[in-house]
DNA sequence: CAAATAGTGTCTTTAAGACATTATTAT
DNA sequence: ATAATAATGTCTTAAAGACACTATTTG
């Protein structure tokens, strides 16, 4: 086509304004919440990893974990690239979330960023990593439902976004909003009162916890929570903390008997039964 | 802050190399296809809004309506506004897909893509959009499993995605990948020997279909295809065209029910039974 | 009446939830 | 023995699928 090539000569593409392509990270974890109790069994906490701004815009606020997209590589690559440096764990799971836009959403310029959810298995993080002097922290996240109203064509439910490391702690009031037009079913979240999260990053993370718990729901997700083999108790347990449920034994083992699959192995040393460990079943992840 | 205003002033955005932004949107709508016995029903046929590109690169091919993000407008205002462009249709239903961003994707540089989904009622289309001597087409799609590979620990799916409109016959191989790592559960869709389409959109279509298919299932999407009232007939088959199945009339019935409700009004005067009209039960959409 | 679509009823299978019960371990 | 968790069993309810049946209209 040397139509083409005489066209793409003469062609600049820098004559219209152009934006700049960030990729923001909601990395979640679930870690142990040890008890002191010989016999108990540890608690779970779901964490996310916001790291403070030592500069401007924002100087000391917390952020999620992100950067520019670079020319020749896609802006998942930047994400994991960008993950890999903050937790040096590789092979990470990571799925897109919404891309997001609005005008002035920071104050540098045009930005528009590129949301993701990634997932990482707390036992493959090193001790160090979001826990040294770094600026880079794991918050325990709550996400608690205060209430829902429900009007002619819309219904509002208000959430109260909690993240906790120590001494720090931020939070944003989250409006989730499913309305229905002619033209069908609309979903849109937003944040108020956001206090010490940095841009517009409550509104992703908020965004975050949903597709969590979707893909939860309809994905097993919470196996990538999970070490390659786990216990039918720990599964259940990073399952309720992500949910924000209390599941019967009995009823979530029956649910989940399809997606896992014995080994060998068995869990002892705690004063009581020693529990069987499962790892997942390919097979039924495949034909989800 | 003044140090904030400070930093902000110094702060030179354009010192790195930036991309453009554009919206690509995969436009759907489900179109009559009258039958000659006038006792027997119409048909229906997926149709996907495609326009000829009057210049390089891919000049004479066909892709999919969109275009560039401008400064002060969300990347989603760029769809609705482009899409009102091509179909002179408002409050059109508007999703994101994935944002794709392979180096090279785009001869003319450094592109990134924000796909999205749409879904307008044809009834709403007036006559003349999208069938005028404009470029823009309406083509009825194809999009046939031919093969299902199960392996040790990814599973592929390959489709054969077809676009007709009279002479114009678009097509692609597409593969669908179910992977299974230490992560968790990726997915991917990629597409091969694309013909007559532009750029890589054989794939944000492919990706598009499945969104359909998933927003179906789960979401109703089925009801933006069709007018604010509907025959029970009419939702099956926009359901069963979009899903590429076919159901039991009664199983159907009673699966839709509570989403939802009989109205006063009757459709007759073709030679058989008339049939009672429905609309949408909001609530149980707030709800889903 | 015949052709065509509209709409209902019933039986079976499968999954989800409530709740009670048994099993095994370290101290 | 006891405290604690692990694991199974049973009954009920709700949804999904198979399939046979009845109802209504126009030419």
């Amino acid at each position: 086509m040397p139509d083409e090539k005489e066209f793409l000569k003469s062609y600049n593409i820098k004559k219209y304004e152009q934006p700049s392509v960030a990729a923001d990270i909601a990395v979640f974890t679930v870690k142990n919440i040890p008890d002191e109790n010989y016999r108990k069994l540890d608690g779970k906490k779901l964490c996310l990893l916001m790291i403070r701004r030592g500069k401007p815009p924002f100087q000391d606020y917390f952020a999620l974990p992100g950067g520019f997209a670079k020319k020749d590589e896609t802006v998942d690559n930047t994400a994991l690239r960008e993950l890999f440096e903050e937790t040096s764990v590789e092979n990470i799971y990571l799925s897109q979330l919404k891309t997001t836009s609005t005008p002035g959403r920071d104050p540098r310029g045009w930005i528009i960023s590129c949301g993701y959810l990634a997932l990482v298995d707390s036992t493959r993080l090193s001790v160090k990593s979001g826990d040294d002097a770094a600026d880079a922290r794991w918050f325990e996240v709550g996400f608690t439902r205060l209430s829902c109203e429900q009007l002619e064509n819309e219904k509002l439910t208000r959430y109260r976004l909690e993240l906790i490391n120590g001494e720090n702690r931020l939070s944003a009031d989250i409006t989730e909003k499913i309305s229905l037009g002619a033209s069908g079913r609309e979903y849109s979240v937003t944040a108020e009162n956001s206090k010490g999260i940095a841009f517009d990053h409550a509104e992703i993370i908020a965004c975050a916890l949903t597709e969590l718990r979707r893909k939860t729901i309809y994905e097993g997700a919470a196996f990538s929570l999970l070490p390659e083999c786990f216990t039918m108790t720990d599964l259940q347990q990073v399952y309720e903390t992500i949910m924000d449920v209390k599941e019967s034994d009995a009823n979530f083992r029956r649910k989940m008997s399809g997606f896992v699959q014995l080994t060998d192995e068995t869990q002892g040393g705690m004063g009581h039964r020693p529990s069987k460990l499962y790892k997942r079943n390919i097979e039924a992840f495949l034909n989800i």
